[in-house]
DNA sequence: TGTACATCAGTGAACGCGCGTTCACTGATGTAC
DNA sequence: TGTACATCAGTGAACGCGCGTTCACTGATGTAC
């Protein structure tokens, strides 16, 4: 009748799910396992059943969240390459609505590459995920540019990548100062100019 | 006739070079006390007679840099000032150039950023800190349309903020991806697009 | 300039707390008849 | 469907290491005469 209480699955979820919030609010060394474990509800021996160590989970919680993201992002780009109304849009359209909190993302990710900076190993995997992501963006503007009849006169990788630095930057800044730069205020202001410059 | 060899300010700095170096190497939870005084050839008791506590120590290597960036700027701003041939040159020449190590001082100002996030207090010391940061460029930028005689279309403040975010944004791509995206070649592919664009 | 003493910077052993990890156990879930 | 047993997920106490911090001490530097 009623499925059993105790599912491997749905535990390792619950741990993920906490370990992500926890993360966010104190950065990966400044989150105990025990602070994770509370606020999923487990104890840290169900911790140490279901993750082999503490670095092990951040790994799991990195792969589940990109690999989220990226289907996310499948599923958003048919839609927005139906009304093409802007290219502009459908990139930051992708950029914003693909990272479900933006705050909790932009804490996660930006330590995850401090961390990539720091081991060969980490920045592999992260260098792979970005390219990754890049890659549907630019696809995205590739079919745009082609379904407008558009010329651009520099490579759709790179206007991907600008716009991912802009993104970024100006992320960092919004957060840090949400009064004085609204979110997306920066790339709404400039990025329409430097693309009307590269389009003909 | 030769100075003594236990001097206050020396064994600070080379306690606060020490950490640059290993917070760099490390990040500040990973970096541990005994690292950083074995960097800098002294023990932990030395340590503890120079500053209260680890988090103390931090925010002294903070202030100490960002004064340091500080007189560099202002040394450097005049220079480029002098000749203006481009608005954009200058701001950049001032980004690249006043960080002392770009890798290290991204790590740390990063590190920091995702500090000043979690934390309101820290968060107001950086974004003043920042603040005054942008402001020399800003200054800088509307010396150098004035001498110029030339117009905007939008606040310089607003275009300074655009270039850091693009620089930082950049930075983190050319860290990560040295060979896929050289240092500064994102900025200068896309911003003088669209300085044009702003400029009459 | 030399000596006696006071002060001060740095030493290094010791402390104790927090945290990642382990493990013997318990109670829930699944299986066989 | 009910009972007996096996397996498995999660418990929570205990361990031990690393690290931030303290402190009694030592040898160097400064001062007074």
């Amino acid at each position: 009748m009623e499925p059993p209480k105790r599912r491997r699955s749905t535990t390792r979820a619950r741990l993920l799910a906490g370990a992500q919030e926890v993360f966010a609010e104190r950065g990966f060394h400044g989150a105990s396992v025990e602070d994770i474990c509370e606020r999923a509800g487990f104890t840290r021996g169900a911790f140490y059943s279901n993750f082999g160590s503490k670095d092990e989970l951040a790994l799991a919680l990195f792969q589940s969240t990109t690999d989220r993201l990226l289907e996310q992002i499948a599923a958003l780009v048919p839609a927005l390459a139906d009304r093409p109304e802007s290219l502009l849009e459908a990139v930051l359209g992708v950029l914003e609505e693909a990272g479900p909190d933006q705050r909790q993302w932009h804490l996660i990710s930006t330590e995850f590459t401090l961390h990539a900076l720091r081991d060969p190993a980490a920045a592999k995997a992260w260098i792979e995920q970005r390219a990754a992501f890049r890659q549907s963006l630019t696809e995205l503007v590739e079919n745009l540019v082609e379904s407008n009849e558009l010329k651009m006169s520099v490579r759709p990788d790179q206007f991907v990548r600008l716009v991912i630095a802009v993104h970024e930057g100006a992320r960092a800044q919004s957060l840090l100062e949400p009064g004085d730069v609204p979110a997306g205020s920066l790339e709404r202001a400039f990025l329409p100019l430097m693309l009307n410059a590269t389009l003909s």
